[in-house]
Parts: C-alpha cells; sequence; structure tokens
RNA sequence: AGAGAUGUGGCCAAGAUGGUUAAGGCAUUUGACUGAUACUCAAAAGAUCGUAGGUUCGAUUCCUAUCAUCUCUACCA
C-alpha cells in the first residue's frame, strides 16, 4: 500500500511559515545545505551588515528576499554557498541612541559615566535590536548563518580592519590633511553629515549679506580701478578672502555707475545674466534724463551702464587689492588675491564672482588648492597654523577691533550679546571705506548643531585621508566588470560617482568606533602605523624598555584603553595615538575580509583567489544586493578598498533594490504613519506570499510600491490555485494507490521508471513540454539576476497553463472509474508538473514550496532529499519540448477563446451544443495544426463539427496588408503610396499572388516584385456567420439551433439542475436515484431522446415521467422553460 | 546645486535591438462553468504610452528640450 498524500483543508500561509520553520530547526536543513555541497564549487555572497541602529523595516524584507533567492538558487544548482551574517555596530547612531537613552551628551562621557561603562552601553545597544532583527530573519525565510556572525567591534574584526589600514598606509595611500568639515562651536566638536541630517537641523536664518568691491590691480583687462563684485552671506569670512573664483565660460560685462553710499564714480564687473538683478532698485540705466555727469551723491536714480563684455577665462589671474587686510597667508601670500576659475560658479544668485574663502568653505579650499592660491593661515601662539577664527568661534587677535569676538551672536551667552553682530560691523565698515556695493538682509536655509540649536561653521580640522584619487582610474576600470543590476545604476549613479571622486575623509572625532592605528610623536614628524595585535604587542615591550613603563595591552581595542597606550619613536621620543575613529563605513567595507580575521586566520580563503589556486573561495563576492541607497555607501568602500588593497574588485555581480514605497508612491516613514511593519505582513499573508509579490510585483530596482490588495491577490492566485491543483490531486491520488510509478492494479512498466513522455496523451505530451520550457526561461532568468521575470512565468504556468487548462481538460481522467494507464500517466504528468514547480519556486517561495515538496516526496519517496532546498534545481528534457504541440495547443485556446467569445456576443450557453465552426486556412500547416486538437476544441466549446475552410471558397474575403519588415528598406518613402496599393488589392490579385508567389506593385511610377512574405493576408469576414478574429485566427459559428440541438441543450441543462439538488440535498456522489419528472409537452423529445444519457449523468435507476408533481422543485431550464422534478434516493 | 532613476488605461504593470490590433492582472460591468476546489472562468468597456519638437516611409521604442515625482551626494557665494 502506498503512503498517503497528505490532504490539506485549507491554505494557511502563515502557519506552513511555522510547521516549515519548526522542521528546518530540528532536521538542521540550513546547516546541512552548506554540509551537502562541501567540495563543490563556491559561489560567494557578502552580506551587507545591518547598521543596528534601527528596527527593520519592510524594505529589509525586499533586500533579503533578493539576497536569499539567489543564495538558494545557487545550492539548487549544486553550489556551496556560505553567508555569515553580519553586523554593523559602531557609529554615530549607536552612540547618539546610547546618550538619549541615559540622558547625557559627548561632553559628559569620561566624566558623569566612564568610558567604560559608555562603552558596555554601546554594545548592549547593539544587542538589544539584536534579537529584533535575527526574528525577522528567521521569520522571513532568510538563510543566513546568525550563530557565527562578524560583528564590527570584535578585536578580531579590528585587528584586520588594522591590518588593511597598515597596508594602506605602507602603500602611502594614507595622510593628514587640513580640510573644512561641518563645525559647533559652541559645542567644541566636529559633525558628521548624519549629524547635520537630523531632522531640524536646517533652519530659516536671515543673515546680512554683503557685495562686496575688490579693486582690481592693473591689468591688461579692465580699465584702472574697476572693482570685482562678489556676493557673500557670511561676511566674516571676508577677512579670510584669498581668490575670487570666476566661471571660464560665464560672460562678464564692466559696468559703469556709482556706489550708492560713498557716491564715488565707480566701475564694477560682474557677470552679464546677473546685472539686471543686481541693478534694481535706485539703479536705473543711463539716458538723457539721467547722466553720469548730472549725478549727485544722495540723488534718487543712480544711472549705470554696461561698457564692456569679456569671458570669464580673459579676468583670470588678475590681481586685485586685498580687502580687509588684517593679516597675510602664511604661506605663498604672493599667490594669494587673484581671480581663479572654477566650475561651481553659476549665474543664479549673486554676481558670478565667488568670494573664496578657502579656510572656510569646502569648495573655496578645493578650488583654492587647485589654482595654488594660499588659505588665509597664520601662526598661533604654539606656530601651529590656525584660521583667523579660533575653535570658539571667535576672530583672533589679528583682527584688530574685532579680535576676540564671536563671529556670530548666537555664540554669545545670554545677557552677552552685542548689539550689533560682526557682520554688521564689517558690512558699516566697507560701506565707508567705499567697498561695499550693497548690503542686504537675505533668508536662507542653514545648518545648526543639533545639540547646541547654534549655527555650525564651516571650519578647517585635521583628518586623515584615505588617498582614494590615486586610484581612481583602476577603480573605474574594475567598475566595468561588475554586472550591475540594474546597469544604468553602475554606469550612471556609481560610473558617475567614481569619475568625480574625491579623498576619502577616514576621521571621526567619537568614541564608539574603530580606532585609527596611528601614534605620532608631539611634533608630528615621527609615526607608526600598526597592523596587528602582534605588532602592537611588540611596540608596547619596545616602548616599555625605552620609557620604563608597565604597559600591558588592552583588553579592547576601542577607546579609552587604546589611547592609554604609549609607543616610543626610533630615536626614544614618546608616541601618541592619534585621538581619530575611522569612517564606520570603512568598517564595513572590510568585510569581505575582516568577516574571516584575514590574514591572521582562513587566509588561503582569499588568497586563494587572489593566486587563482584552487580551493574554497571566500572572495570576490559573486554575488551582492542592498538598497540603491548604497550605491556611495557599502558598494562603494568595498569596491575602493578592494581596489586599492587587493587590486581587485569585491563583488562580481550587484542587485541594487529600489524604494519601498506605500501604496501612493510616497515614501514611508514613521512620522506619516504609513510605514509597514514587516512582522504584521508576514504573519498575516505568510513570508512566501510577501516575498513573492515584492519580487514579481515590480523588478527589484524599481522603486515598489507596496498595495497590500495586490499582496493578497499573489496569495489567492499562485499559491490558492497551487493548493488547489495539489488538493485535487492528492485526493484521487490517495484513493487510487499512486506512488509515483504506480496505481493499485496497475504496475509500472519497470520499477521506478515513469511513463515516458511519448508514449503518453498529447495533453500531456504538451503540459510536460511546457513545463520543461518553462524550467529553461526560469533557470535563465534566476542565473541572470533577474527574479522578476523567473517568477511572473512561474506564475503565468500555474494559472494559465496548469490549473486552468491541463487539470481542467482532464479533471475526468482523475476521477473515471477505471485504472489503467492512461490515468496513470496523467497522474504522473500531475505529479513532475509539481514537482518541479516546487524547486522552481523554492528559491523565492521557500516555505510553500518546501511544504508542497515533502507533501508530494513524502509520499512517493522519490527523492532522498528531505527538503526542497536540499534538492537539485531541475534540468531541462530538451527531447521533451514540443514547439509544434504548444503551438497547437496553443491554437486551440484560442480558438476557444474566440467561440466563447462569439456565444457570448449571442448570448447562448456553454451547455446548449451547436453545430458547427468554421475556420478559414490561411496555410496547410495551420490546418494540419488545428486538425490535431479538433475533438479538443469541439468538447470543449460543445459544438459539433469543425469546418476548414479553403480560399476562394466564396464566404470568405481576403485582406492583405503590407509587411513593413520586409518592404519598408526597400520602399522607403514609397511606403505610404504601397500601404494602400496593397490593401486594395482586389481577391483575384491575393489569389494570384497566393498561387503565384510573385506580384508587381506599381507605385509612383515605380514597379516592385512582391512576394508572400511582403504581404501579410487575413481573411476578413465570412458572409452570414457571426465572426471573430484573434491576431491571424479567424472563426465564424453557427449559431442556428435546430430543434434536435435545442433537445439536447434542454437535456443538459436539466441534468445541470439534478446535479445541483444532488448536491444540495447532500447526497454521496455513488448515490443511486430515482427521478421524477413533470410531464410537459416542450419537454417529451428531450426525454424520449436523451433519457438515457440524463440517467447516466445522474446516477438514475430509473426515470418517471408523472402528469402532475406535488413535492419537488420547479426549476427554470432556459428562458419560458420549467418543470417540476423530484428525485430520491434508492 | 550636482548626479541618477522614473513617468504607459482608475490602480499595478509587460513592452532589449523602431513596423501592422500597446501584453497581463486588479478594480468596474455583464455573463458562464462546476459532483475536486475556489470571491473560479469568460466577455465587455477602458491608453493616441508625461509634454513639445526632431530624425524616419513609419517612433511607446532613437535624438533634443521641457515638466513632474523620487533617490543619493552636497550645502557652496
Amino acid at each position: 500500500m502506498a503512503k498517503k498524500f497528505k490532504e490539506h483543508k485549507t491554505l494557511d500561509l502563515a502557519e506552513v511559515d511555522k510547521q516549515m520553520l519548526a522542521y528546518w530547526e530540528a532536521n538542521q536543513v540550513f546547516k546541512r545545505s552548506m554540509e551537502e555541497r562541501e567540495g563543490a564549487p563556491s559561489f560567494v555572497f557578502f552580506e551587507g551588515p545591518p547598521s543596528a541602529n534601527g528596527k527593520p523595516g519592510i524594505h529589509h524584507v525586499l533586500a533579503r528576499s533578493i539576497k536569499d533567492t539567489f543564495c538558494r538558487y545557487q545550492t539548487m544548482k549544486g553550489k556551496l554557498v556560505r553567508r555569515k551574517a553580519g553586523w554593523d555596530t559602531h557609529g554615530l547612531p549607536i552612540e547618539l541612541a546610547v546618550e538619549k537613552k541615559l540622558g547625557i551628551t559627548k561632553e559628559d562621557i569620561g566624566k558623569k559615566i566612564s568610558v567604560d561603562e559608555y562603552n558596555q552601553e554601546c554594545r548592549k545597544t547593539v544587542m538589544m535590536y539584536q534579537d529584533l532583527w535575527n526574528n525577522l530573519t528567521t521569520k522571513m525565510g532568510y538563510w543566513v548563518d546568525l550563530d557565527e556572525p562578524y560583528i564590527t567591534y570584535n578585536n578580531n574584526y579590528i585587528e584586520s580592519v588594522w591590518w588593511l589600514l597598515n597596508k594602506l598606509y605602507k602603500d602611502n595611500m594614507l595622510y593628514k590633511g587640513y580640510t573644512i568639515q561641518p563645525y559647533s562651536p559652541a559645542a567644541g566638536t566636529g559633525l558628521s553629515s548624519h549629524e547635520l541630517n537630523q531632522p531640524g537641523c536646517y533652519q530659516e536664518v536671515t543673515d546680512t549679506t554683503v557685495t562686496a568691491q575688490f579693486k582690481a590691480k592693473a591689468n591688461d583687462v579692465l580699465p584702472e580701478g574697476a572693482f570685482f563684485l562678489a556676493w557673500t552671506t557670511t561676511p566674516w569670512t571676508l577677512p579670510s578672502n584669498t581668490a575670487l573664483t570666476v566661471g571660464a565660460k560665464i560672460t562678464y560685462v564692466l559696468v559703469r555707475t556709482f556706489n550708492q553710499y560713498t557716491g564715488e564714480p565707480i566701475q564694477v564687473v560682474l557677470a552679464k545674466d546677473l546685472v539686471k538683478k543686481q541693478f534694481t532698485g535706485k539703479y536705473k540705466p543711463v539716458s538723457e534724463e539721467l547722466t553720469f555727469e548730472a549725478y549727485e551723491h544722495g540723488q534718487k536714480k543712480i544711472p549705470y551702464q554696461v561698457e564692456q563684455e569679456f569671458l570669464g577665462a580673459d579676468l583670470v589671474g588678475i590681481k586685485y587689492e586685498q580687502l580687509l587686510p588684517y593679516a597675510q597667508p602664511y604661506e605663498t601670500p604672493e599667490q594669494a588675491f587673484r581671480v581663479i576659475a572654477g566650475n561651481f560658479v553659476t549665474t543664479e544668485d549673486g554676481t558670478g564672482i565667488v568670494h573664496t574663502a578657502p579656510t572656510f568653505g569646502a569648495d573655496d579650499a578645493f578650488v583654492a588648492k587647485a589654482a595654488g592660491v594660499p588659505p588665509m593661515l597664520v601662526k598661533n601662539e604654539d606656530g601651529d597654523l590656525v584660521p583667523l577664527v579660533d575653535l570658539q568661534g571667535k576672530f583672533r587677535p589679528e583682527m584688530g577691533e574685532f579680535g576676540g569676538r564671536y563671529v556670530k551672536n548666537e555664540y554669545y551667552g545670554k545677557g552677552d550679546v552685542p548689539e550689533k553682530s560682526t557682520d554688521v560691523d564689517l558690512a558699516i565698515k566697507l560701506k565707508i571705506e567705499n567697498k561695499a556695493f550693497k548690503v542686504e538682509k537675505y533668508k536662507h536655509n542653514y545648518p545648526h548643531c543639533w545639540r547646541t540649536d547654534k549655527p555650525v561653521l564651516y571650519y578647517p580640522l585635521d583628518s586623515w585621508f584615505v588617498r582614494a584619487t590615486a586610484a581612481k582610474e583602476r577603480m573605474i576600470e574594475l567598475n566595468k566588470t561588475i554586472n550591475w543590476k540594474p546597469r544604468s545604476t553602475g554606469e550612471g549613479r556609481f560610473g558617475g560617482w567614481l569619475e568625480n571622486l574625491q579623498d576619502w575623509n577616514l576621521s571621526r572625532s567619537r568614541f564608539w568606533g574603530i580606532p585609527l592605528p596611528i601614534w605620532r610623536t608631539e611634533d608630528g614628524k615621527q609615526e607608526k602605523c600598526i597592523g596587528s595585535l602582534a605588532d602592537l604587542q611588540a611596540e608596547i615591550d619596545k616602548a616599555n624598555a625605552a620609557l620604563g613603563l608597565d604597559q600591558k595591552m588592552p583588553k579592547d581595542l576601542h577607546r579609552p584603553y587604546i589611547d592609554d597606550v604609549v609607543l616610543v619613536s626610533e630615536n626614544g621620543e614618546r608616541m601618541q595615538r592619534e585621538t581619530d575613529l575611522i569612517d564606520v563605513w570603512f568598517d564595513s567595507g572590510s568585510m569581505p575580509y575582516a568577516q574571516w580575521h584575514y590574514p591572521f586566520e582562513n587566509k588561503e580563503l582569499i588568497d586563494n583567489a587572489l593566486n587563482n589556486v584552487d580551493g574554497e573561495r571566500a572572495y570576490p563576492a559573486d554575488f551582492i544586493a542592498e538598497g540603491v541607497d548604497q550605491t556611495r555607501g557599502w558598494f562603494y568602500t568595498l569596491h575602493a578598498i578592494g581596489t586599492m588593497c587587493f587590486d581587485s574588485v569585491a563583488y562580481k555581480a550587484v542587485v541594487s533594490n529600489g524604494l519601498v514605497l506605500d501604496k501612493n508612491g510616497e515614501k514611508m516613514s514613521k512620522s506619516k504613519g504609513n510605514a509597514v511593519d514587516p512582522f504584521a505582513t508576514i504573519s498575516k499573508y505568510g513570508a512566501d506570499a510577501t516575498r513573492w509579490y515584492m519580487l514579481t510585483n515590480a523588478q527589484p530596482w524599481d522603486n515598489l510600491k507596496f498595495n497590500e490588495e495586490v499582496l493578497d491577490e499573489t496569495r489567492r492566485k499562485l499559491f490558492g490555485k497551487l493548493f488547489n491543483v495539489y488538493n485535487f490531486f492528492a485526493q484521487y491520488a490517495n484513493v487510487d494507490e499512486f506512488d509515483g510509478y504506480s496505481l493499485k492494479g496497475v504496475p509500472a512498466k519497470a520499477a521506478g521508471e515513469f511513463i515516458p513522455v511519448e508514449d503518453r496523451l498529447e495533453i500531456d505530451r504538451w503540459i510536460m513540454s511546457k513545463l520543461n520550457t518553462l524550467v529553461k526561461a526560469v533557470d535563465a532568468d534566476f542565473s541572470n539576476y533577474e527574479p522578476t521575470s523567473a517568477g511572473r512565468k512561474v506564475a503565468e504556468f500555474v494559472d494559465s497553463h496548469l490549473s486552468n487548462w491541463y487539470v481542467r481538460l482532464n479533471r475526468h481522467r482523475f476521477w473515471k472509474g477505471e485504472r489503467d494507464a492512461n490515468k496513470l500517466a496523467a497522474f504522473q504528468t500531475l505529479y513532475q508538473c509539481l514537482e518541479t514547480l516546487t524547486k522552481l519556486m523554492a528559491p523565492i517561495a521557500p516555505f510553500f514550496s518546501d511544504f508542497l515538496y515533502q507533501s508530494l516526496n513524502n509520499a512517493t519517496g522519490m527523492e532522498k532529499h528531505e527538503s526542497v532546498h536540499l534538492a537539485f534545481f531541475p534540468t531541462v528534457a530538451e527531447n521533451v519540448i514540443d514547439s509544434d504541440l504548444e503551438q497547437r495547443v496553443d491554437y486551440a485556446q484560442r480558438i476557444c477563446s474566440l467561440v466563447h467569445s462569439l456565444r457570448r456576443r449571442d448570448s447562448i450557453r456553454v451547455r446548449q451544443p451547436l453545430q458547427k465552426i468554421l475556420l478559414p486556412v490561411l496555410d496547410a500547416q495551420f490546418q494540419k495544426q488545428v486538425e490535431s486538437v479538433e475533438s479538443l476544441i469541439l468538447s470543449e466549446v460543445n459544438v459539433k463539427e469543425l469546418e476548414y475552410v479553403l480560399d476562394a471558397s466564396g464566404l470568405l474575403s481576403k485582406q492583405a496588408k503590407p509587411n513593413f519588415k520586409t518592404l519598408g528598406r526597400r520602399l522607403g518613402k514609397h511606403m505610404k503610396a504601397a500601404k494602400a496599393a496593397i490593401e486594395n488589392m482586389s481577391q483575384q490579385e491575393i489569389l494570384q499572388l497566393e498561387r503565384t508567389n510573385a506580384f508587381k506593385l506599381e507605385v509612383d511610377g515605380a514597379t516592385f516584385d512582391l512576394t508572400q512574405e511582403d504581404v501579410i493576408i487575413s481573411s476578413d469576414d465570412i458572409e452570414g456567420w457571426t465572426v471573430a478574429k484573434d491576431r491571424e485566427i479567424t472563426v465564424a459559428l453557427d449559431v442556428n439551433i435546430s430543434n434536435d440541438l435545442y433537445q439536447e441543450g434542454l437535456a443538459r441543462e436539466l441534468v445541470n439542475r439534478i446535479q445541483t439538488m444532488r448536491k444540495d440535498k447532500n447526497f454521496e456522489i455513488t448515490d443511486r436515484i430515482t427521478l421524477i419528472v413533470e410531464k410537459q409537452a416542450v419537454l417529451q423529445d428531450t426525454v424520449q431522446h436523451f433519457g438515457d444519457y440524463i440517467c447516466k449523468e445522474v446516477l438514475a435507476t430509473n426515470l418517471e415521467v408523472v402528469e402532475a408533481l406535488e413535492l419537488g422543485e420547479k426549476v427554470e431550464l432556459v428562458d419560458d422553460v420549467s418543470v417540476r422534478l423530484a428525485i430520491e434516493k434508492q
């Protein structure tokens, strides 16, 4: 006796999830999916560590579904796929969370709370979210090794990162530099861009702005004494001005006018496009009433006139007098105070000439450096070079009367705020000195420190940099070898980013992160970069010996312990660690190496690949996937480190998925309340429906508009349907004791062998052909990282072909009485379809597929695998694919559909038999194809015969259309006329073309030889018939209902009503009945001719016709025909 | 501000390499099958493919411009 196929009541995907999770857990399926592939070729996957500072959202389900799908697929393809989970544990978000939780600020660390305690708190915070993430990982069916994750705060991880940093250091790729960063003087700390993007940081403020006049020195382009106009919203930076930047291609003009504050005649230079914006209000073009000669200071209108034009490039190099000569740049002052070119200059606002203060603007610093203009740095009391503003935000003593004043009034304490800000006083001074062209208030957004709520300064700070620009070309080259999904992200967003690459600022002045392993002597002249713990130990020993200390290796490599370590330089000086931490993005970009503690352990995993040696490999990744927001984040840092340290790509293929938006296309956010809870979604619809929906509703790289209704539809349509098909199968398979190869009483030809596909019915061969075509396509899609296409094809197969055609047409084969080879073939065919489908679906829908697989396989024991995820992906049986067969069934489906539409048009129900279908035949092949599915069509649409109509039967009028593809190139612009001519071809002419395969077409006086392929012929209409068309197929239906047909129709209606009554009365399927029908004239023939048929269909052993029936039910058969019926169980 | 992506019926969404009727699904309306099951199936209606130009015999598809939405990076006069 065969084992039973499990029959399931209703489909509860959430319940399936639970069952399968328990099963996987109990049987260690994930672990075994790797163990069983030991020794197989590796498929390398990197898990991007989630930053553990936030709760997982629905978009993480998308990203992880993508990752999981391809890892499962590759496992099924026989690859060994290791997936180490990882946690991004460092960085500001964690620190902020901790500070918020403890109610402290950065300054309190080391005072109110020890750094050790703080450190512990950070670790705890990370662990707190880990549980939630693990929970989601498990519930959504994401297989990743959670038992041995890499954690970026572990000493081993840090050691690997140090090793990488040291490698960069040795290659001269690390340097210390001075850059402009957001800085909060009130808090005394630099701010990361993350901090600036806290909500509420950008506030609208009103600043005093100055358009200053910079007096040009003698030159060949401008007249004596001309001024450059430059606008600033931060007048306090004007004393630090060392250059003016123009756009080389921008057109500038010289304008003659008067200074509105002093009344002095002036000539000023500004962008031509901005003259109208600048010369407003009092300024009027010179005219007869308004002349330069007649102008007097104080009068209402000030004349102006454009005198000359130049290109920005002409102005470059002109020197000008320093605007506010409080100090001179310490370095190369002779290079300062000249006009330079910069591509960031626009004519949107200001004057088209940009006041450039390299100490306080990132662009300024960049453009000045490129042009060799020095920043305004002066030597301080300690001999260090510093800007004119100190770290408290005060002007230095060099600033004379301004010395000691805060540059922004906001920095003063309550009560100390002066009446006029430095900006205002500077503006007044410039007005008096004929150096201010215009002073105005200006409203704009300006970043504020989230902690002190005071404006941020852009301020030069010491930072460590990775010389990424040195590897730029190589990064671009290697990027071209990466398979980006979608391609545009790799070429556009990422490629563009690489083209404009800047050096990577590594420094962060925080506590919770990987410390920069660089120690320096006090004068900064000697330094050491540590590349391993052994290295550090050796240096500590050396320092202990040289300096007489008793230092031990810190148990924890974080601050502050590491800061206490003092090393010694070659010539015996003390060295202190640079206090910076490194950018957390470097942490995550190091994961390919650090997750394995490379090169201190697992060295071969990476070296095998680098040296092209046989053996297991863990580098580079064959595949990674994250959100498109990681393009300049993780995707970049992986690529940069891979290129710089190993001259290799870090990943060969990358899928960057889009955002998950709400159903209206808006970004999800907690504040809008439109965020979707992944846990709720999964428990409501099941993980599989969620995954399937997210992967197939839109390409992963397009944004997904998350719509619950569509998600539910996925559940119903795909999983519900497949589940029903399975249940149908299981129910009858159990009755007939199907074991995969045999039925009760119908043994397999040979033990463990299927009936060869070629020996099965055509309809079986058809679905098998379809199935193999599907396998081929899905395999190709998965290997090309196209899950959407793969999933849609599977869904299409299940819906249109398997459930709606194959099962429907073959239902009777499963429940008919006799057991024979035909029935066995039906079971085997359906079994093979279902089993193959579980494997095709498994990568996307791991739970349901395994549930189904086990339900099938446990009964037959055909495969030894205990889970679909341990099985292998199906291989294509090319010999089973029969495209002719697929085509003719496609014809059958379409012809049936056309006939149905015709019946519908005349309101003739399918139970009413009809006599004839006419099918115009366009070629012999078509007729041959349709003939072999003729009986199928006739029974499906309940029609008696199908007649093929050959040409010229008189019924058919043919229509010719040009085939643009073949004619287009030949005819060119004669196409329009040719189209008309061809469409006007007579029946005779078309016939001639068909017979001789030649036709001379005359168009516009020219003659063209046409063959049949130049023309598309379709049959148009058939006189007197109802006709429907679907592309090349035309169908005509004889809708005349003869009396015989009518009677037969009534019989069928009668059967239907009786069946319904049986069902309503809960009779068993096998119950025999007596049928009593009230006598009626219209029904007399029906009962006479079709009585046997009726009895057979409804299992009636006798049929009584009585004059009047008291009991029973009155039912309507068709319009105007009702009858009273009764049935009784015998 | 720069870079990138997207814009096809009420909604979701196919449509590499220009060509004859622009898939399919949901929703809507109408009807139908069914003794496995099932809010299943079928039909009808609904789009000149963001807008404007251009190339071409012919453009949803190629080019240019423009608008809108979104993302990333930056915040600079």
